[in-house]
DNA sequence: CTCAGTGTTCAGTG
DNA sequence: TCACTGAACACTGA
């Protein structure tokens, strides 16, 4: 699930119910793969006794700012989730980490394939991972030169930069072809060869697209009823509610949903 | 049983 | 060193 609007609404849901509460128990699973730096029992008693101040996010990264330092930072991978329930009945499956807040809120954090990661860091914003990230649609606003020249001298299918983080930080699969269809852009054309027009159209695009989705909290059942994101997954025979074809093709790697009729 | 998936990293190539 | 590609990682559900 995890691209930049639903990661901010994560980060909305834990600053909302844990913005200056008390940890007052912490739960770590035991897997040493989504915790690949600091071990779950370090992790435990680092953050057992600390006070949230806030909850940050730039592309898809998640941390909690504490009144002691370090801070935990959090990447959800393909499968990952946040959630706020009450009572420890309720923690869900495949779930790798818990806060217990002393307003008694719990916020677990869910990882099924372990492609997510949890990490203590000193100053999460100002060192890698998130150092080394793009521009975020949501945080940042570039200017029609700035955003051009993420396009120049770039060879690569504009797919493919879309999705490269370190340059538009937040920007996953969905997103992707959800920009690219309503830019009306091929998803193969190289990057540097995207015409002045279809830049400025992307530029628009992206800020809308990333807004909207960020305005209705990453629901999908609320996302415009014209967005490519409600067909794409009907794979075969796929058609746009106008009932253009949708065609499947694999760019930068990852299967690209696209508009023939529409994508020139 | 096989395969794809709202992601990232790293080895290998040019 | 840089830009880029493709495989690997891990696991569930179709």
């Amino acid at each position: 699930m995890p691209e930049l609007s639903e990661v901010e609404a994560w980060r909305l849901l834990a600053d909302r119910h844990a913005r200056d509460q008390r940890i007052l128990q912490v739960f770590a699973a035991q897997d040493d793969i989504v915790f690949d730096t600091a071990s779950p029992r370090h992790f435990s008693r680092t953050l057992r006794g600390r006070e949230i101040r806030a909850a940050h996010r730039r592309g898809k990264y998640l941390w909690l700012e504490l009144d002691r330092r370090p801070w935990p930072l959090f990447h959800f991978g393909m499968t990952g989730s946040l959630r706020a329930y009450k009572h420890a009945s309720e923690r869900p499956g495949y779930c790798k980490a818990e806060l217990t807040l002393d307003n008694g809120w719990r916020l677990g954090f869910r990882n099924v394939r372990r492609l997510g990661r949890v990490r203590l860091l000193q100053d999460p914003s100002s060192e890698p991972p998130v150092s080394r990230l793009g521009f975020d649609p949501l945080l940042d606003r570039p200017s029609p030169e700035e955003f051009r020249s993420l396009l120049v001298r770039r060879n690569t299918p504009i797919k493919a930069l879309l999705l490269n983080q370190a340059v538009f930080a937040g920007v996953g699969n969905w997103i992707a072809d959800e920009v690219l269809y309503q830019a009306r852009i091929r998803p193969t054309r190289p990057a540097s060869k995207v015409s002045p027009e279809a830049c400025e159209r992307l530029r628009r695009v992206l800020d809308r697209v990333v807004r909207r989705a960020v305005a209705v909290e990453a629901d999908s059942t609320r996302f415009p009823r014209n967005w490519l994101f409600h067909v794409r997954w009907g794979k075969q025979h796929a058609r746009t509610r106008k009932g253009e074809p949708i065609r499947y093709d694999t760019v930068g790697g990852r299967t690209t949903a696209w508009v023939p009729s529409v994508q020139r």
